[in-house]
DNA sequence: AGCACGCCGACT
DNA sequence: GTCGGCGTGCTC
């Protein structure tokens, strides 16, 4: 009798065995997707971890309904990448399956689907055009000079961080790497943080590889995506991918190199839902497995990923100069403390920038706002009373949209309308408080009705196309005008942008968490990277209440050393990373007494393992979401302690906890290197 | 995650 | 008397 473990798509802990005919034994291997019944009537695809003979200590085995190919659609380097993060990030390994492949392979009827697959990669192949040679396109000294420091590096490092100043061409630089790796006969893996940045970088790309490369982000649709997954895995697979987070799940045949740019992005870790993985480590894991390199590049590295290049542990190039004699942005603080006291803020704007916009637009060029918050105003109050409408579901208050007259919640989504008068004391007179993008983009209409304008955020991208569209028309100056939050510091080069506002950069600076001034620092200096036109230098306005902090003095000056310097003192003597790892414990439950009770009891247990190392329970900023109320414990843990042996101690007292009755609706998740 | 089983409130 | 609310427990 033979058997089959199998990984299904829920977030349970265990593999479960299935009992399969001599002739599926012929034929399944690990890594092959099966259709099994699990319950009474649910059917999923499954994927095989282990073929056997054991017979199950238990009655009532299932035979496996279908076994879907007769070669693994999961590699042996996948599956353990697969194993790894579900270890190492804490979570069931089919949250890990559910977030790996591509939907079009996960449910059962999906016969017709890859028909369809298969019609359409025929077509997507023909549509590629070949690309041209590189020798149209030489490096310039400085990024020769970094090209082989690179190549240098690699040879005694596996992990080179290359760390270049915005605009110093590092693009240019990857496209010679891959061809040196495509040379060999190697894959490349290019990861990218933002969907809106592979925008710009695919048709450069493109234009060189031609149909050697693959592209692979979620606003793509499923088919396509199957469509990578299975060329990945056929004998002729793409040389080079370039994608997001996701591509490192995707199948890989003999890669050479992995490269992640903005490696400081914040996007390359996953938060919602499981697994919380960093890509970027996920990254160097799969790198290792090949024996690849892997080059990490930004032009402001992540305190973690410096400190471990200076350390010698990952090699360090570095590059100063910008491409093509673009200059660094001048950088103008404004203070607006003492400009909103003297009542000379035209709305979010103080005179200063209004006048640059002024003068940007009368010479044709154009301007980028960046503002950090979403929606109309951060929150509306009753003038009368003070009353604030909250979300009923999670512990936050509501945004306004102004164009839809709708509230929402920026935690679960959750819309309702704006009330015609105020539920607390009946009077018709709301105020609207803090600034969102929606607002900025009213009051520049007001001032400049002129001006046309456009605006990026989570509510104007949501479509497919969107980013592209916002994207290719700020690019052809169809709009003066960008109006947006993170998304628009992500690395987007435009040629014709003179002037960058900052409209408020103390929200950020102000949030209490270790990495807040790091996060600042990238930010401001990657939306500053914005400005500046060949032969014409930038200008930035940086609006701050605060313009003697130090963070905002290190911004002008560039001095990324002082910052960093200074937080790692800070991070050392307070055990953060990267001297410590942090794992964060996240209770839920939807009764807030019990949930302190088991909160704490979980605590205890904890500190009896790993002592002082253990913070907490807490009550989060946002402590509840969707009606389940959260508390968090903060574990510090030494970098040279056992990732095995700090997994299982907490995997052995979350099932103490989750086995007394009292506990039953409680659930208990991990972020292990929260962001 | 589903889905079934199970025990308490307002309907024909 | 029953339909249905969602609390809880199991799925190879």
């Amino acid at each position: 009798m033979h058997y089959v473990d199998v990984i299904l798509p829920l977030p349970l802990q265990d593999t479960y065995t299935y009992a399969i005919t001599d002739q599926m034994h012929d034929s399944v291997s690990r890594g092959c997707r099966v259709v099994v019944q699990f319950g009474k009537k649910k059917v999923y695809t499954a994927i095989v971890t282990r073929v056997h003979n054991e017979p199950p200590p238990f009655e009532g085995v299932k035979y496996v309904t279908e076994v879907l190919e007769n070669h693994p659609i999961v590699n042996e380097r996948q599956m353990q990448l697969w194993e790894w993060i579900a270890n190492y990030y804490l979570c069931p390994i089919g949250d890990v399956y559910k977030a790996a492949l591509p939907g079009g392979l996960k449910p059962k009827d999906d016969s017709a689907l890859r028909e369809k697959n298969k019609r359409r990669r025929l077509h997507l192949d023909s549509s590629f055009t070949l690309g041209e040679s590189t020798i149209l396109r030489p490096l310039s000294p400085a990024q020769q000079t970094a090209y082989d420091d690179i190549l240098t590096s690699f040879t005694d490092h596996d992990t080179t961080l290359l760390h270049g100043v915005t605009s110093s061409g590092k693009t240019e630089i990857y496209i010679h790497l891959i061809e040196h790796y495509i040379a060999q006969g190697k894959q490349v893996l290019y990861l990218l943080p933002e969907i809106a940045l592979t925008t710009q970088i695919t048709d450069r790309l493109e234009a060189v590889f031609g149909d050697d490369m693959g592209v692979y982000h979620s606003k793509f649709t499923d088919a396509q995506r199957v469509a990578v997954y299975q060329k990945q895995l056929s004998d002729s697979p793409y040389r080079l991918i370039l994608g997001v987070r996701s591509s490192v799940f995707l199948p890989f045949q003999d890669l050479g190199l992995v490269i992640v740019d903005e490696e400081h992005e914040q996007s390359y870790k996953q938060q919602e839902p499981a697994p919380r993985y960093h890509a970027r480590s996920a990254a160097l894991i799969l790198a290792r497995m090949f024996g690849a390199k892997t080059l990490l590049g930004t032009a402001t590295p992540s305190f973690e990923v410096y400190h471990f290049a200076r350390k010698g542990r990952y090699g360090y190039v570095q590059l100063t100069q910008r491409y093509q004699g673009m200059q660094l942005p001048d950088i103008h603080i404004v203070d607006i403390k003492e400009l909103k006291r003297r009542k000379q803020m035209i709305g979010a704007f103080s005179p200063q920038l209004v006048d640059a916009i002024r003068e940007a637009l009368a010479r044709r060029e154009q301007v980028i706002l960046f503002h950090n918050r979403r929606g109309f105003s951060h929150f509306i109050e009753c003038k009368q009373c003070g009353w604030v409408p909250r979300c009923s579901h999670c512990d936050v208050s509501l945004t306004y949209h102004k164009k839809t007259l709708q509230l929402t919640c920026h935690y679960c989504g959750y819309t309702y309308r704006l009330p015609d008068t105020c539920p607390a004391c009946g009077e018709k007179n709301f105020m609207s408080k803090g600034v969102g993008t929606e607002k900025v983009e009213d009051q520049i209409a007001e001032i400049f009705p002129e001006a046309s304008v456009l605006r990026m955020d989570l509510d104007t991208t949501r479509s497919r196309n969107s980013y592209e569209q916002i994207i290719n028309d700020f690019a052809d100056h169809k709009a003066d005008i960008l109006i947006g939050t993170q998304m628009v510091t992500k690395g987007l080069d435009f040629d014709n942008v003179s002037i960058v506002g900052i409209l408020d950069a103390d929200t950020m600076m102000n949030q209490p968490d270790f990495r807040a001034y790091e996060r600042t620092f990238q930010t401001l200096s990657q939306v500053a990277g914005r400005a500046g036109r060949k032969n014409h230098t930038g200008q930035v306005f940086l609006q701050t209440k605060s313009a003697d902090s130090p963070t905002i003095q290190h911004v002008v000056a560039n001095r990324y050393w002082d910052l960093f310097y200074t937080q790692m003192l800070e991070r050392e003597q307070f055990h953060y990373p990267p001297f410590h790892r942090l794992i964060y414990v996240y209770l839920r439950h939807k009764d807030a007494q019990l949930l302190d009770h088991l909160a704490a009891e979980m605590a205890d247990r904890l500190r009896a393992v790993f002592g002082a190392r253990v913070l907490g329970p807490d009550t989060p900023p946002v402590s509840r979401v969707q009606s389940l109320y959260i508390r968090k414990i903060m574990i510090k843990i030494e970098n040279s302690a056992s990732t095995d042996k700090v997994r299982q101690a907490l995997l052995t007292i979350q099932k103490q906890m989750l086995n007394q009755p009292v506990a039953n609706a409680l659930s208990i998740y991990y972020d292990v290197d929260p962001l």
